[in-house]
DNA sequence: TTATTTCTAAACACAATGTTCAGGAATTAT
DNA sequence: ATAATTCCTGAACATTGTGTTTAGAAATAA
């Protein structure tokens, strides 16, 4: 059902929900979902425990759906990058790969800080953070896919695409768990820039992009 | 207080503490951790509810003291690695600096492989996979330290090295929590191999150790 | 064997969950 | 503004899980 935000959603619902979601937010970052009750939500929200429950099944529920479009905005912001600027040739392009996708993502969590904090501490549920590996190596494999076909490049992977797929996301998740940890003391732009420093040749060695057919040279 | 093993634990303590954390490692591999209740514990494990509460706690009391000897055994493992074996030099002996400790640390995850699922699905609690997180950094560090000092080497990172060691343990648990979902298809030694293909020249790029004095060579 | 330790079931107080209901309050529609 | 609608509220309730205490049965160690 393609649900569409036609009706007007009553002030009193989205004052509640917000608050509610503030609330818990601030309290799972204080002292960890699991000890977190929906008495606490409330009272934190001001607003009567019955209220919670007319709005959502669970605590679970509630963070799940903060998650959700948290992911959703995550995809959406993927999503927006051209990939028909991918027109660039083997090596100087190779390099230049990651960068802007990445960008968009370390943005992303910049914007949403708290809440990244408390998926990536596995708070609630694991599949929120396996949700995020999932996207960002999707993302990362459609990105590869483009510039692949488009500039008639042979893949010619030294491993298999899911395992480094799979390290290249994990990477980029070690790297946010430490800079939301640390407080993000370098902007979005220049975390990008390093995660491209570290990555950029092993992506180019790793797929095997050294050896297209039309440019014909050896790295180095 | 240093804690020797020297009393002889009662046959039925260890048999008990041993049922007791098989059934919860099944049980949270089943339903996940949050909905495991102590009376299911004790149930699949043939016991008493009581019994469960002389020994410990909680049910996070029974999952850390399980993860904490887990960790313990990880730190072991690579501290057994005899780091006087690194004399070799510069270019090669970077490639293969990470070989070792690496193997190791898979091997590790294949003979414990039910309880990294749970530590890596973040069940139960974050501060887990954090120390996962901060062991195979440290071992890093310290791997790279006695490499430096012992060859007189130069470093020269073109990142912090706090980033590039946290991404560096990101892609490893990115990449056996990706081995662990698809049931180990791969022997350890081979995923060391891979780890190390993947990563090898981005670590001695990143450390800029490919300008020590001596040796005096470019990369490439 | 005897002495010790460990397991057990039953009972308990307590805390949190999730639901229902009637009426009061805020918001929207007319 | 007034009416109609929707939402919030507190109180009460059954239910489930927690963590503790007891006295006695059972396994283990000496």
């Amino acid at each position: 059902m393609p649900i569409i935000q036609n009706q007007k959603i009553d002030r009193r619902v989205s004052r509640t929900r917000r608050n509610l979601q503030d609330a818990l937010f601030a309290l799972i970052l204080e002292k960890g979902y699991d000890s977190v009750t929906v008495e606490e939500i409330t009272n934190r929200a001001d607003l009567g425990r019955t209220t919670f429950y007319l709005h959502y099944h669970d605590k679970e529920d509630l963070l799940m759906q903060a998650v959700r479009s948290l992911v959703d905005g995550l995809m959406e912001r993927l999503a927006q990058y051209p990939l028909e600027s991918l027109k660039l040739r083997s090596q100087t392009a190779t390099g230049e790969l990651l960068l802007p996708i990445i960008s968009l993502a370390f943005q992303h969590v910049e914007q949403n800080a708290d809440l990244y904090r408390v998926v990536l501490r596995g708070e609630g549920t694991y599949a929120a953070v396996r949700r995020v590996r999932q996207i960002l190596s999707q993302a990362i494999a459609d990105l590869i896919q483009h510039f692949v076909t488009r500039n008639h490049v042979v893949l010619n992977p030294q491993v298999p695409l899911d395992v480094f797929l799979n390290s290249l996301a994990g990477a980029w998740i070690g790297l946010i768990t430490w800079w939301l940890e640390e407080d993000l003391p370098y902007p979005p732009e220049q975390m990008a820039i390093m995660y491209q420093r570290m990555f950029m040749r092993s992506t180019r060695e790793v797929l095997g992009l050294g050896t297209a057919p039309e440019a014909g040279e050896e790295m180095g």
